[in-house]
DNA sequence: TTCGATGTACGAAATCTTTCGTAGTAATGA
DNA sequence: TCATTACTACGAAAGATTTCGTACATCGAA
């Protein structure tokens, strides 16, 4: 039967996670296969951790064949917000802003997505301007 | 003799290399101290934690009197680079404009936050600019 | 049908991290 | 001086994570 807390993904947790939400329900050579690229490790290894992934309740699998398939039960959103919010409180005392430049500064954006941001700035801004004037009216 | 290879930090050395960027030079108590607001666990183990990281050359120490003061040898920017890095490639996609928004979106930054960062794109679309120019010249 | 390739299951070793107990030492004050 | 307190040092247990070997099942081609 599933685990029923939800932990922190370890590290090797996070890396098959990324792969599946990244190629969609796959099975374990699948995986194993991308994640020899980066990293030496045995078959059976890639393995035993999806097999704990999937009794943690992380993965799902489909066993109607012989070759299992799995998905990811995480939501990636739900681990970005965890992990950037971590980040945030504990890198960056609490300042997204602080963040934001830091991410920019290291990791060019495209003139395109340096007008999407600005566009997106823009709608926060207004967004906060039409709360304040509602709180005004009151 | 210090440990020569330097091993990304774990999540206790993370918490103890946090306190010491937010406090300084401090002694394994006031260290402790902090800790423990967040975290139950015995003195000797935060002792045990930051001699290890003495060992593996993340910290450095004045022991000149009876109680050593500890302090980082770990730039805060390498890390905040590192793990601002890893994410993007791992949860992002390569994309920092994602990452940006994503932290935006979940971490409102103040209106002042909001137009430093438009000057700072500002500025980057600038010297974005100037390099077009540069290579239309040659 | 037999062999080899490809799978799963799973125990247990190896490794890494964290935690703590105990021993010993210097400083402080009664 | 002697007890108490606040330190450091460090081995070793406890816990967590990762790695792999081995056993066994299934499938398909010779």
């Amino acid at each position: 039967m599933p685990n029923l807390k939800l932990n922190k993904p370890t590290e090797s947790e996070m890396a098959i996670l990324q792969i599946l939400w990244e190629e969609g329900p796959s099975t374990v050579r699948e995986v194993h296969e991308i994640l020899s690229g980066t990293k030496e490790s045995g078959y059976t290894t890639t393995l035993k951790l999806m097999q704990i992934m999937h009794d943690k309740g992380m993965l799902s699998r489909n066993d109607e064949s012989k070759t299992h398939i799995y998905s990811t039960l995480i939501k990636k959103e739900s681990v970005q917000k965890q992990v950037v919010g971590n980040m945030i409180k504990g890198l960056f005392k609490g300042s997204s802003a602080k963040l934001v430049m830091h991410a920019l500064g290291n990791h060019r954006a495209s003139s395109e997505e340096i007008s999407e941001i600005k566009k997106y700035l823009d709608e926060m801004e207004l967004t906060e301007m039409t709360k304040k004037k509602k709180n005004e009216k009151k």
